[in-house]
DNA sequence: AGACGAACAA
């Protein structure tokens, strides 16, 4: 019998017989459960199982019920316990921790209330657990009762009970409790201490993390790796990256002790660096790791995606297959999230096969990336399609899922499935009312807008951010509505910040409101100085209605500020390869043949009617420069390599990451026609489908 | 028999 030889060391006096008897049973099961050796749990419990021992003998099988609670194996777990008729409270705290530290909350909290109903006092090995269920479930009001039995039993001062009831209250996001509990503790040891910094952190509040770690020094403790992992993750909050370079100095330092070295750590201190977006000192640490776990290679991976450097994360996600370490689902979600940044279609797609070809489970947060990524990159079918088969759904999956068909101007079925949600009992947050609000005003669905805006604080109790005022300024600017777009903001409750006053900008653009652009104009340049966008906008307002020394004098205060326009580039996806072209780009191999096409497309363009606005152009150069700029703007350079490279008749995707200024518009628009394409174009705001020299847009952007 | 512990979706 195998489990003999492999266990026999673990019994002080073996038994001379080949059985053991129950208690050295019970020793050597309590080993088990240290070890969590599932394996040799389910040997023994065969062991014990023939002649019926273990149904005589309540004392082994109340250890075999808690050694695989411990081990995670619930069903198993279960089915003895439900067999013992005298049940313990050991026993029952050990289903309790059982269910509670194996996903299944609800079921730990049903077992303990039973347990109240049979008569069982809960004790300090129960609460903890409990206390873990309830955080886990955010039942609130359950906590606090707990917390009150806690006291009435007199537990208040047990130390891991109370490190409970702290942890539980963080998790409720309510800080104020859980200083108030840590306060009074008696008793406090490292975990105390780690468990308030960690709270804090998780609270966003990095800084109170930090002045937690002084007290704690003062206190006489010295932390461990829960400790470090605590202030790396606060330097990353507040881009501290002198203080994350001292912990990554200690670390090394005191690496050998093996006190605090290991990989958990070094993939905190990569993901710091992320965070503190210094990539490089990332890069750095990541060559240099001996052993590269999947988690070392996600950190990185999705460093690079935050940092905005999405050609990277692709370049990285490539060595890591070539080297054969294996991807997981949170892989995948940055790979997805990178392809979104570059619109990276059918590299996106690629990414979704082998997700099945793995055979991972499309879980909800996969499935709300791939719609994210599928939507943003144009594909609204293909976005539908995941949404329609995932079987779980939650409020991010249904906020991208909104904004998806907000983008492509499909404001109706973004007000149906906000509504759908809602209808299932989700409660709504801020996310969502952005999303939708923002559909409304891209499709001039006003009254459904402003009705929804109201609901938001008045059925929700959602207060409105900046960010929704700008919707719905938005909304009723486009719409035409300016002066009633004025007065929310004049009557608006925060102060209003430069995307509220941006929002009026633009739509005094659409609708020629000089005066109404100037007051906006003023409020956006006290804010924003800088911002470079007002004044292109503004330039074009004077220039619409022929002002042309309030242009200069627009061009001339840009100049005075040395204000440059943000680098504008587009991207144009051929054979799973992401191309780039930037202002004016030449560096590209084809380069020569682009502006040929160029040359071409604008003499044909011209014989059809097109004549150049160059009043969008800002800078003060001569009427012919002015033309040759505007047909080197980035997404006509994109266009011209996408028609020479594909045949006719396929759909053209490109996407720039500033608004599509209003020539290329109308270029756009015109060359659809004349090559009888379909062209879908993404810029920063949304979605434009060109076709047969129309746009989805309908002039309003 | 226990509390805390890295990467990921709007």
């Amino acid at each position: 019998m195998s489990l003999l030889k492999t266990t026999a060391t673990l019994i002080p006096k073996p038994s001379s017989t080949s059985t053991f008897d129950s208690l050295q049973c019970g020793t050597l099961l309590q080993s088990l459960t240290n070890s969590k050796s599932l394996t040799q749990a389910l040997q023994l419990h065969a062991h014990v199982t023939t002649g019926g021992t273990l149904r005589r003998n309540t004392y082994l099988a109340t250890k075999l019920a808690a050694c695989y609670a411990v081990c995670g194996h619930m069903p198993y777990a279960q089915h003895i316990f439900d067999q013992i008729v005298l049940k313990n409270s050991f026993l029952w705290n050990s289903m309790i921790r059982g269910y509670a530290c194996n996903n299944s909350p609800s079921r730990a909290l049903f077992l303990y209330l039973k347990m109240l109903h049979f008569g069982q006092k809960p004790d300090n090995f129960t609460y903890p657990f409990v206390l873990k269920a309830c955080g886990d479930l955010l039942l609130r009001e359950m906590g606090r009762k707990v917390h009150a039995l806690v006291v009435v039993g007199g537990l208040e001062e047990d130390v891991y009970v109370g490190n409970s009831i702290l942890s539980m209250y963080f998790k409720f996001g309510d800080v104020e409790a859980a200083r108030v509990v840590f306060d009074r503790m008696l008793v406090r040891d490292l975990t105390s201490w780690n468990t308030m910094m960690s709270g804090f952190v998780k609270n966003g509040e990095a800084r109170g993390a930090f002045e937690v770690f002084g007290d704690m020094r003062r206190d006489g403790f010295v932390g461990d790796r829960t400790t470090l992992l605590a202030l790396l993750s606060a330097c990353g909050d507040v881009m501290d990256l002198k203080v994350g370079k001292e912990i990554h100095g200690y670390v090394v330092r005191n690496g050998e002790s093996g006190r605090v070295c290991n990989g958990f750590l070094m993939n905190s201190i990569i993901d710091m660096y992320c965070n503190c977006e210094s990539v490089s000192c990332a890069r750095k640490l990541f060559e240099g790791l001996r052993v590269k776990d999947v988690v070392s290679w996600n950190s990185l991976i999705s460093g690079y995606e935050k940092c905005g450097d999405a050609f990277q994360a692709l370049e990285l996600f490539g060595r890591m297959v070539v080297v054969g370490a294996v991807p997981d689902e949170v892989t995948v979600i940055s790979v997805l999230a990178a392809c979104n940044q570059i619109s990276a279609l059918r590299l996106g797609a690629t990414v979704q096969s082998y997700v099945v070809k793995r055979g991972y489970v499309v879980n909800v947060v996969v499935g709300t990336a791939l719609i994210g990524m599928y939507a943003n990159c144009g594909s609204l079918v293909c976005a539908c399609r995941v949404f329609d088969e995932m079987p779980e759904k939650n409020l991010p999956t249904c906020t991208v899922m909104v904004t998806g068909f907000g983008i492509h101007g499909r404001g109706r079925e973004a007000i149906s499935i906000f509504y759908e949600m809602l209808g299932k009992g989700v409660t709504p947050d801020e996310g969502i009312f952005t999303a939708v609000l923002s559909a409304c005003s891209h499709s001039g669905l006003v009254d459904e807008g402003k009705e929804i805006f109201y609901k938001m604080t008045r059925d929700y109790s959602v207060e409105p951010r900046p960010t929704h005022y700008s919707c719905l300024v938005d909304l009723l600017g486009r719409a035409g509505y300016l002066d009633e777009a004025y007065a929310v903001i004049e009557n608006m409750k925060l102060k209003p910040n430069e995307d509220v006053w941006t929002a009026l900008l633009s739509a005094c653009r659409l609708h020629r409101n000089v005066k109404l652009a100037v007051i906006s104009a003023q409020k956006l340049f006290e804010l924003n100085p800088d911002g470079v966008s007002g004044y292109v906008c503004l330039s074009n307002i004077y220039a619409a209605e022929r002002r042309w020394e309030d242009v200069e004098n627009v061009r001339a205060l840009v100049a005075k500020r040395r204000l440059r326009k943000p680098p504008s580039y587009s991207f144009v996806e051929l054979n799973k390869m992401v191309h780039q072209f930037f202002v004016g780009d030449t560096s590209h191999e084809q380069s020569d043949d682009i502006y040929a096409k160029l040359k071409d497309l604008n003499e044909q363009l011209k014989k059809a009617g097109y004549k150049p606005d160059t009043s969008l152009v800002l800078y003060d150069v001569e009427e012919e420069i002015k033309e040759k700029m505007l047909w080197d703007h980035s997404e006509r350079l994109a266009l011209a390599f996408a028609l020479i490279n594909t045949g006719p008749g396929t759909t053209i995707r490109i996407t720039k990451n500033l608004r599509v200024c209003g020539d290329c518009h109308t270029v756009i628009k015109m060359i659809s026609k004349l090559t009888n394409r379909e062209i879908i174009m993404r810029d920063i705001c949304r979605f434009h489908h060109f076709r047969d020299g129309l746009c989805s847009c309908g002039g309003y952007w």
